[in-house]
RNA sequence: GCGCCCGUAGCUCAGUGGAUAGAGCACCAGCCUCCGGAGCUGGGAGUCGUUGGUUCGAUCCCAACCGGGCGUACCA
């Protein structure tokens, strides 16, 4: 509809320009909003404020000549009228909403998409915990996050692709070979200090256990690089196979699992940064080699070859970037925890000094999760070893309501997660009241079969038949759905589909306490199960988009 | 010190330059012979951290300051 109102502005726009009554036909973006009161219509359009200086004329003139030029060939429109200091406000008729019932219905699953994204590739990179220990609930939030965008921008008609980066090499690898291991020798016996620096939690336990019981105490005692190197990767397989478990069943599914061993093996590491030394953006220094990232906007230089000859995590990490774009992406998205914020600099400069422009890169920096039970603090520390999983998380309070409400915030925005919270099945707990509405649908639905009604079909006859103020509430929510989604998209921001379902959710069972769907009269009948069945719609799309099931029974 | 994020109702948070700033929770008072009460209706609650600036118009953009979080490795 809102398309429509803008539609209605440009023609007459160009329709006065036409005639002469504005001078100029440099228009601005026409900005369409629906305000918050009532009494300012239900679209309003700050045209003539934004075109006053361009056109030399007072607002409230552009937007009489606006309004003087106004043809609505669909007779949507009550009236226009001026308010303020110039905006032009929208009244509609009540029968122009009820359409819309039916374009969701036809539309059905494909209702709230679009083609913004123009078929763009994009891939969008989440979770990617080093292979070192389960997955906690920090990374749960970033997975939700990550997937719920990866559905938000496929919706809106980009061509994407979700990625997993396995750090597979370097340094974290070995300490965990070397924890592991170190556990190993205590098992058989031997008196070992366990440095702090070595991973500490209980799961290394059981991987020393894993190792002696497949190998036996003489492996352990005999060469000790063997002995770490098989710890080495025996942990690291069996972790990331935890890993790919628990996404699994929290509902997420990868394309590419990309190992960041095979930058070295494929000498993309090597490859990437003999580039870069050839562009001179990589120099020598103090034994070192250096990237220039100052020279785009870094704080300082960082190193990419130590003094010991080792690459650095940046290096591999430049030739990963570097790879992304090579494999043809037109955009890549990283969602980060926040504690990484630091990075983004010298990363931009690698995107940049390889050859392209830095909004191709863009980073979803997602704040802290504070996991509370009852309101009190849980422990949370990789260090101690004390850390609640995601896997333990997710047993406790189910898929569907960890993902809703890793998704209730903004992801800059730190996050509450309180497990009794989580769990409880009241209104404390939004995503039940969002299934509920399509459950309680489902039923009605049911009813209605039961009660012979099955035969009734929307029509438009039956659509003027929503004329309740719930009603017409209730429509305009569903056509400002697709406009959500593209916002979503635009700001990488899933939470705002949450909120729109809530506030769906809200109207819904405000209209389900006033008003009877299964009435006597045929036609009034036929239009309300007609929108109740499209606010099912639009409920069950926006949940899928944030990864969450549309139960038809609770 | 420097950099990034955040300061909005008692609490947790929405609000990507528009008109009188919203929701949930909590608190108080009501609503089931009727399609699912995991629900609904009504009520109070604010110098949008402070001060300047840009603008016809600022919670939103810019600057400075105050307060909180995080980061600041030849670790990953």
């Amino acid at each position: 509809m809102i398309d429509h109102i803008r539609e209605l502005i440009l023609a007459a726009a160009r329709r006065a320009h036409a005639d002469g009554t504005l001078p100029s036909d440099a228009f601005p973006d026409v900005a369409v909003e629906t305000p918050k009161m009532d009494n300012h219509g239900d679209f309003a359009t700050n045209f003539a404020m934004l075109s006053a200086k361009v056109q030399k004329m007072a607002p409230r003139r552009v937007a009489q000549a606006l309004v003087d030029h106004m043809v609505d060939p669909d007779d949507h429109l009550d009236r226009t009228e001026i308010a303020g200091p110039g905006f032009v406000n929208f009244f509609l008729k009540p029968s122009a909403w009820p359409p819309v019932v039916g374009r969701v219905l036809s539309e059905d699953q494909r209702y709230g998409a679009s083609r913004i994204g123009q078929g763009k590739r994009v891939q969008v990179e989440f979770v990617s915990a080093n292979p070192t220990g389960p997955l906690h609930v920090g990374h749960g939030r970033g997975a939700a996050v990550g997937d719920a965008v990866a559905n938000i921008l496929a919706c809106c008609g980009y061509d994407v692709q979700r990625e997993y980066y396995i750090n597979d090499s370097g340094r974290q690898i070995r300490t965990l070979g070397r924890s592991v291991f170190l556990r190993c020798r205590e098992m058989i016996g031997e008196a070992v200090e366990f440095p702090e620096d070595c991973y500490q939690g209980d799961y290394i336990r059981d991987l020393a256990r894993e190792v002696i019981d497949a190998k036996g105490a003489d492996f352990i005692r005999g060469d000790e690089d063997a002995a770490l190197n098989h710890c080495a990767r025996h942990a690291a397989d069996a972790i990331l196979a935890g890993i790919r478990a628990d996404l699994e069943n929290f509902g997420v599914r990868y394309d590419e699992w990309f190992s960041e061993q095979r930058l070295y093996d494929e000498g993309q590491v090597e490859q990437s940064l003999e580039e870069l030394k050839a562009r001179g953006v990589v120099y020598a220094k103090d034994h070192a080699w250096w990237f220039n990232t100052t020279a785009y906007g870094d704080e300082k230089d960082r190193v990419v070859v130590r003094q010991n000859g080792l690459t650095t995590y940046f290096a591999s990490d430049i030739a990963y970037h570097r790879n992304k774009f090579v494999r043809g992406f037109d955009r890549i998205i990283d969602v980060w925890g926040a504690d990484h914020h630091g990075y983004i600099p010298r990363m931009q400069a690698a995107v940049e000094a390889t050859g392209h422009r830095r909004e191709q890169f863009q980073v979803i920096l997602v704040q802290l999760v504070n996991l509370l039970r009852g309101g009190q603090p849980v422990a949370m520390s990789t260090r101690s070893g004390e850390f609640v999983t995601l896997e333990e998380v997710v047993a406790e309070v189910g898929r569907d309501a960890a993902r809703f409400i890793f998704l209730t915030r903004a992801y800059d925005s730190p996050l509450d997660f309180d497990l009794e919270v989580a769990k409880q099945r009241t209104n404390d707990n939004p995503v039940y009241y969002v299934q509920y509405v399509h459950a309680r649908i489902a039923s009605i639905l049911r009813k209605a079969q039961e009660n012979g009604m099955a035969g009734l079909q929307w029509s438009a006859e039956a659509g003027r038949r929503l004329t309740e103020a719930e009603e017409i509430a209730l429509i305009k929510a569903l056509d400002q759905y697709p406009r959500v989604v593209d916002t979503a998209a635009e700001n990488l921001a899933p939470h705002r589909v949450t909120f729109f379902l809530m506030q769906l959710a809200a109207l819904f069972h405000a209209y389900y306490n006033k008003h009877r769907v299964l009435v006597e009269d045929p036609q009034l009948a036929a239009g309300r199960l007609g929108l109740i069945l499209a606010v099912q719609k639009v409920i069950r799309n926006g949940l899928a988009l944030l990864g969450v099931s549309a139960p038809e029974q609770m």
